[in-house]
DNA sequence: GTCTATAAAGCGATAGAC
DNA sequence: GTCTATCGCTTTATAGAC
């Protein structure tokens, strides 16, 4: 866990995050991991192998981050909290829209190797992997909030809500827009796309 | 029209859109072009320069075909075609999900400044003010299209169709979505959205 | 305004000692 | 496994001729 390897990716996403996937220079790297450069590619062998695990240790941190979040929902729930479905699904939407270091820092990060993919094909496939189980997840909620819709009306419902996410997400790490507002955009989506699937729970 | 300088930014557009704007380099630029780096550095002063110029001249380019595209908009209406607001709406919406040449170059090299700004606080400004103009385009057809809704609710409507936009460009752009799909997806978003602010064409 | 030639710096990657 | 030192290519930017 604090190996060496562990540090270096780690001192990667704060690299990425704050220079880009193609700002980052292996000297960086070594100078944020406190290693010299040479040790980063004995264990990497080079550039694109760092970027390559890089990408997979922010993926896996963003599932943690995901996960751990879904055990506090249970947690509140159990508490007696006022957990609806409705409660559930804006909070795993929200998730990425929070101002902490570690939040923001994997966002930048992963919204960087997403739109890096564009150029370069080689990332498609983990990015392709990560979006449909998050597309899945969110569909799986929103079904729960709104059983007696099509289940094509809420794939599609899914994949609107999740690359709203995403644009949003560009402009708020980009200063373009504050962040109460992108998160009540995104809640107000949840509302408007909930209400066309007939939430049963709707008419606010 | 066809002097150096918008030779090298239509050769800056194109490079942008291949390589990225952190792929650009001088060199390349150059050749693409068909010019010396030196002539670049005259014209432009430093890579900074062109980057800058380049946002500008993309973005106007954008703004070009957009009003092309309302005047065509204009011509159809006149001779009785399917034209209400909803037609206009969508049209607008649709412009740079279209699998041309130019308009591909161009959404991509636009992207792919959206995406560097999260790292380049310069290009902020000519960003915010086209994204402003942008949204209020279409602020404009959605308040058109649904005459009784508030102006806030249009204007947030209007925000979550663009950055949806944003989102959606990305996917298909680096071949996470198939167009068709993405188009689909843009239509159902206005439908969805124009259905909650009451239109009275809705029902669909 | 435009070119050729080149300086200066940046950067990825390796060799070899410990 | 980890470091210091360095090689060699790439890239930005400038000098100076035309």
């Amino acid at each position: 866990m604090t190996d060496r390897r562990t540090e270096i990716l780690t001192g990667a996403a704060r690299v990425i995050a704050r220079q880009g996937v193609r700002g980052l220079r292996v000297a960086d790297l070594a100078a944020e991991a406190g290693v010299s450069t040479s040790l980063i590619y004995y264990h990497f062998k080079d550039r694109a192998g760092i970027l390559r695990h890089a990408l997979a240790f922010i993926g896996d941190r963003a599932d943690r981050y995901t996960a751990a979040e879904a055990e506090a929902e249970r947690g509140a729930e159990a508490a007696g909290g006022p957990s609806g479905p409705r409660q559930l699904l804006e909070r795993t939407l929200l998730l990425e829209f929070q101002d902490l270091p570690e939040v923001r820092e994997n966002s930048t990060a992963w919204g960087e190797l997403r739109a890096h993919s564009v150029f370069d094909p080689e990332l498609r496939e983990e990015l392709a992997a990560a979006g449909t189980a998050w597309a899945a997840e969110v569909a799986g909620r929103l079904a729960e909030l709104c059983p007696a819709a099509p289940p094509g009306a809420v794939t599609a419902a899914a994949e609107r809500l999740t690359a709203l996410l995403e644009g949003l997400s560009v402009r708020w790490l980009s200063g373009l827009l504050p962040l109460t507002h992108a998160r009540n955009l995104v809640r107000e989506a949840i509302g408007v796309e909930a209400s066309r699937l007939g939430s049963p729970l709707d008419v606010n």
